[in-house]
DNA sequence: GGTATACTGAACCATATGGTTCAGTATACG
DNA sequence: CGTATACTGAACCATATGGTTCAGTATACC
């Protein structure tokens, strides 16, 4: 069996992680270089590299090297499908919770 | 140092897992038993059990055993914080594409 | 050309993860 | 009471993860 990856255990990893998170945000304040990162994440720089290859891996940053410095930045995957299925559980739990309501209010005159 | 594990980290590696995120769905269509869920995605019991400890840790779900049947749902947790943060992510995402076509526009008459 | 800087890759390490088997325990039921 | 069912826990296993060190390579700068 060739057990393919699919993309929504990728991304998800990729934001289960502290650092990587961290990393995204600091991203969001502007470009930063690996050397950047690995002074504010106290981190070595092959450290913060593994972290940032996930975060590409899975779409959520870019990275582009210009002389010796690696550029690393936001995007390009918008986390889409990640949203959808979040959704898609909220509305489940919701139905759950309406349907225990309802139940609740049925039984509630019904007592004997 | 004690490391605390910050519950984005649970959560969002609780969702990382495609199982997991199947019994869940399967969780949306209406309560099970371990046995249940083992028949539905062909585990063993035990695997099926760490799965889901790890959901009703993530408050994902929540199981209740009477007799010997241990009844699983979903909730309590509604993943706010989650959304939340991939709300801000995408904000963030936007915010830089936005910067870019600013400089676009900007350079566009600056050409000499 | 020589030196400092920025990153890279391989090797290594400890622990976590996702699964199994197997030997229980507890409940249901004839 | 005896047997089947449903789960549990411990032990084990392979692989993944999150980190390090160390020895490179490539670029920048005097």
């Amino acid at each position: 069996m060739v057990q393919y990856t699919p993309p929504l255990d990728t991304a998800f990893a990729a934001l289960a992680d502290r650092t990587r998170r961290g990393i995204l945000e600091r991203l969001g304040c502007g470009d930063a270089s690996i050397s950047d990162l690995a002074a504010t994440f106290e981190m070595t720089l092959t450290g913060i590299k593994k972290h940032v290859q996930i975060l590409e891996g899975a779409g959520l940053a870019t990275t582009e090297k210009v002389g010796r410095v690696r550029h690393c930045r936001l995007g390009p995957h918008r986390l889409e499908d990640e949203t959808t299925w979040i959704a898609r559980y909220q509305e489940m739990v919701e139905a759950r919770l309406d349907r225990l309501g309802e139940f609740l209010e049925r039984t509630k005159g019904d007592q004997s």
